[in-house]
RNA sequence: GGGCGGGUGGUGGAAUUGGUAUACACGCAGGACUUAAAAUCCUGUGGCCGUAAGGCUGUGAGGGUUCAAGUCCCUCCCCGCCCACCA
């Protein structure tokens, strides 16, 4: 029976409904079996799985299925990040609700999921969306709130003007909105934050601990974090009982400030410049600031803007008087809103003073321009030197002076050693419709109430009109919004804002550990057993943002006593982009592969075996139509071989074939096992398959070896195979993944090549661990050898031990 | 501007971490089978010279270390990704 369109489709819905039938991939907490926790990010329900999507879950069901076939109890679980902005713009547009909208995609993607053959534990699948689910959002945002980590606070907050709601940090990119790209603008707002600020030092240090990271990943977070050491210095305000207190790195150049910056929005500067000739100019200049947007502020041309104040403070380390100016290059969110300015040693400071002509003062000599002079320089000098004009730290190289000085500025009180960070608290409200409705109640009498744990969920209502305009959807639900108070039954209003989505992907991974339970948040025995995830793979786009958030769930959990682990994920994946003719593939490029379209023509199997076939799983993946025949074409070989080689022949396998057979075997587990390099895999399956092909002897334990390592990346046909071969085991799923014998690996010759003067002039056979004498001999004998050396005198004989022998002559 | 990856045949990519560069596949060319096509199978396939044997050359460019360099060191060019006024 050949194996075409039809036998495929026929051949790939039998397993799947087989799989089904017996709950194949259905697994236990059951401390008796070592387990292992596959997971992959899990997908935002839009209805069509898309080829980034194939590949991520083929890379991961891949590794699911090895681990199972060595006798891991593994837990590989799916679900859907259900909440969020398309559906709500899918309802504006179709006039329908979110909730129809996303659950019949969530049906949608459920049916293709299943059609690639994935080893998903089904009983296990959730969507954000339900209740039983977001309502475990409400409890955790209850133990933040008890605990002070979650707090609302009025701020200048990222604005999306397209889809009317607040962004954290970590969604605006390049100034734009993460999602539809419109410029962010700012926005003064009460809004409910995440304390993510004080597991800062936690975040960063336990990045050690993620060794199987990519190092890139924890680099990324690392930035993000942004621990900074440094001195915050006092800087007093001449005429003035004021202290200007700045932060820096750079202590080492405390003796080369020549003017103070502080941030527009500093509230020293009201203070400051009020009834001065200058407050009309300040004024008008904070005015502007605050009108552009922080990213624009912070992007464009980065031309530094800034005015006198009209006011002057003394450098303390020299009594220097300097003037203070504001700057729209400083920002009020880092450090302490004021910097001292050094533009000899500062960029963004040499290119502010050189446009407000102010002075230069050198303090760290360029060792390759020693002479220089502050008004020759083109640019400012950053890198290391000894410093001068900075009193007895004269001469000192820069690093050791960042020390000295921080110490001294300390013990003579001129300011303190501290560290400032980077990363800001998590803001999550959002004025949205679909999302997890923050639980709380205002009071007019007890003001800010949680809602008690026993009335959990706060569902979301159904009644509401989405029209994508006008503030919280939510608060045009009368019927939401008015309640009682839990402290004095009073009547009372419901806080409208939902929470941003990535708290829900947040936790997710704890909630699949028992994802039925609807007495506990997760059951903690199960958490026990299965965390942490042991591989998870996704995309590098969530490099910060989710895995930051997840990690301090994680460590916020712990701190509950609800787990033990202090870190989610063990090993990271993070797989490269699937691109078509050089550009990334997608939707808006018009350049997609509709996976369905693969799978109709060629089946789940051949489409999981090209997309790990074309690339190593971190790298871009160019996708090639013409590479998917080549998957096909191997497949179909391997059943035909099966069908008509395998239990045709009595008798021994050759010594040529076992070897190859036990090098597949190491080959293929070696790809496993060192960073999942499943395109090699592949290939040492195929060069199997050609040894196979060009065997005389008994095939049989070859055929057999060649389906089991081919049943993880091929289930369906891998299946089919082992059926046809007459296997007593259920499924292929749980057959024991083959094993190889070192000694079958030995050959009683080997080819060693032979190199005069670095290039190779033969090749001898000889057996394994010859002397080096009787190699020299061999050697020269060799006509192609003795042509270069026979003459000349021999410098050098080198032996690279069964493998080559270099001549020098 | 800073950081991190990369650059290997016509294409996707291998190379045991200093040891025979181009495994495996795609594509292409020639052949077999066929009335024919598809499918399948066989052979060849980095470049240059040569009928051949063989020789020279070759991993972005240039230099270096070494018996030996895709791999290590220096200088430069190009591409991708991430972060970007964080003091």
């Amino acid at each position: 029976m050949p194996y075409t369109t039809n036998d495929i489709r026929a051949i790939e819905s039998k397993w799947q409904k087989f799989w089904d039938k017996h709950h194949t991939f259905r697994v236990h907490t059951d401390s008796a079996k070592p387990k292992y926790y596959v997971l992959e990010m899990f997908p935002y329900p839009s209805g069509k799985i898309h080829m980034g999507h194939v590949r991520n879950y083929t890379i991961a069901d891949v590794i699911a299925r090895y681990k199972m076939m060595q006798g891991f109890n593994v837990l590989h679980p799916i679900g859907y990040d259900a909440f969020g902005q398309p559906a709500e713009n899918a309802a504006i547009k179709n006039k329908t609700n979110p909730a129809d909208w996303t659950y019949k995609c969530i049906a949608q993607m459920h049916d293709e999921l299943k059609k690639m053959g994935f080893s998903y534990d089904w009983d296990r699948e959730l969507s954000t969306c339900d209740a039983e689910y977001y309502k475990w959002n409400q409890w955790i945002f209850l133990k933040m709130f008890e605990r002070g980590l979650a707090y609302k606070k009025a701020s200048s907050v990222n604005w999306c003007p397209d889809c009317a709601t607040t962004l954290a940090n970590e969604e605006v990119i390049n100034g734009g909105c993460w999602r539809c790209k419109s410029v962010v603008v700012q926005k003064d707002l009460e809004q409910w934050y995440l304390k993510i600020t004080q597991y800062a030092p936690a975040l960063l240090d336990d990045l050690q601990k993620l060794d199987q990271w990519p190092s890139r990943v924890r680099l990324m977070q690392e930035n993000w974090i942004g621990k900074s050491y440094g001195v915050e210095i006092l800087f007093k305000v001449t005429d003035s009982q004021e202290m200007i207190k700045v932060f820096t790195t750079r202590p080492d150049t405390i003796f080369g400030a020549t003017y103070v910056v502080l941030a527009p929005e500093h509230p020293l500067v009201k203070k400051l410049t009020a009834g001065t000739p200058q407050e009309k100019d300040v004024l008008a200049f904070v005015e502007k600031t605050a009108n552009k947007s922080k990213s624009l502020r912070m992007s464009g041309d980065q031309r530094k803007e800034g005015v006198f104040i009209g006011r002057h403070a003394v450098n303390p380390v020299n009594n220097v008087t300097i003037p203070i100016y504001i700057g729209d290059y400083v920002l009020m969110e880092y450090g302490t809103g004021a910097i001292m300015a050094v533009p000899t040693h500062d960029q963004r400071d040499f290119e502010f003073a050189k446009e407000h002509k102010l002075a230069l003062r050198i303090v760290i000599q360029d060792p390759k321009n020693p002479d220089i002079t502050a008004e020759a320089m083109a640019q400012a000098y950053v890198d290391e030197g000894a410093l001068v004009n900075s009193g007895e730290f004269n001469g000192i190289g820069n690093e050791e002076a960042k020390k000295k000085i921080a110490e001294w500025m300390k013990s003579k009180h001129y300011g303190s050693i501290t560290v400032h960070w980077r990363l800001r608290d998590w803001l999550i409200s959002r004025q949205r419709y679909w999302g997890t409705p923050i639980p709380i109640i205002y009071c007019e009498h007890c003001g800010t109430v949680p809602v008690p744990y026993q009335q959990l969920p706060v569902e979301l209502p159904k009644d509401v009109e989405i029209t994508g305009e006008g503030g919280s959807p939510l608060a045009r639900s009368r019927g939401f919004v008015e309640c009682t108070c839990p402290k004095c039954n009073k009547p009372a209003r419901r806080e409208t804002d939902t929470m941003a989505t990535f708290f829900d992907s947040s936790w997710y991974f704890l909630r699949f550990c028992s994802a039925r339970n609807n007495e506990e948040i997760f059951g903690q025995k199960d958490a026990a057993y299965w965390m942490p995830v042991d591989q998870y793979i996704g995309g590098i786009e969530h490099a910060i943002l989710h895995l930051l958030y997840s990690r301090f769930f994680t460590k916020f959990f712990k701190d509950l006593g609800l787990i033990t682990m202090d870190e989610p994920f063990v090993r990271l994946l993070t797989q490269g982009m699937v691109l078509k003719e050089g550009e990334v593939m997608s939707k808006s490029r018009g350049n997609t592969v509709d996976p369905d379209e693969v799978l109709s023509k060629f089946g789940a199997d051949t489409l999981r075996l090209f997309i790990l076939f074309a690339a190593p799983p971190e790298d871009q993946l160019e996708w090639q139509s013409s590479g998917l025949e080549g998957s096909w074409r191997f497949l179909n070989r391997v059943y035909q071989m099966v069908e008509k080689r395998y239990k045709q022949t009595e008798g021994e396998p050759g010594a040529d074939l076992e070897r190859e057979r036990n090098k597949a075997i190491k080959s293929v587990t070696q790809s496993f096992e060192e960073g999942y390099k499943f395109n090699t895999a592949i290939s040492h399956m195929m060069v199997l398959a050609n040894a196979i092909d060009k065997a005389k002897t008994n095939v049989d334990a070859a055929i057999e070896t060649l389906v089991l390592l081919l049943a993880p990346f091929a289930p369906h046909v891998a299946e089919e195979m082992w059926q046809m071969m007459g296997k007593k085991d259920a499924t292929i799923a749980h057959a024991a993944w083959p094993v190889f014998d070192e000694a079958a690996l030995k050959t009683s010759t080997i080819t060693m090549a032979v190199q005069v003067n670095g290039k190779v002039r033969g090749q001898i056979q000889v057996a394994p661990d010859t002397a080096q004498d009787e190699l020299r001999k061999l050697a020269l004998a060799d006509p192609g050898v003795a042509k270069y050396a026979q003459d000349a005198t021999i410098k050098k004989f080198i032996v690279v031990p069964n493998k080559l022998i270099s001549i020098v002559v």
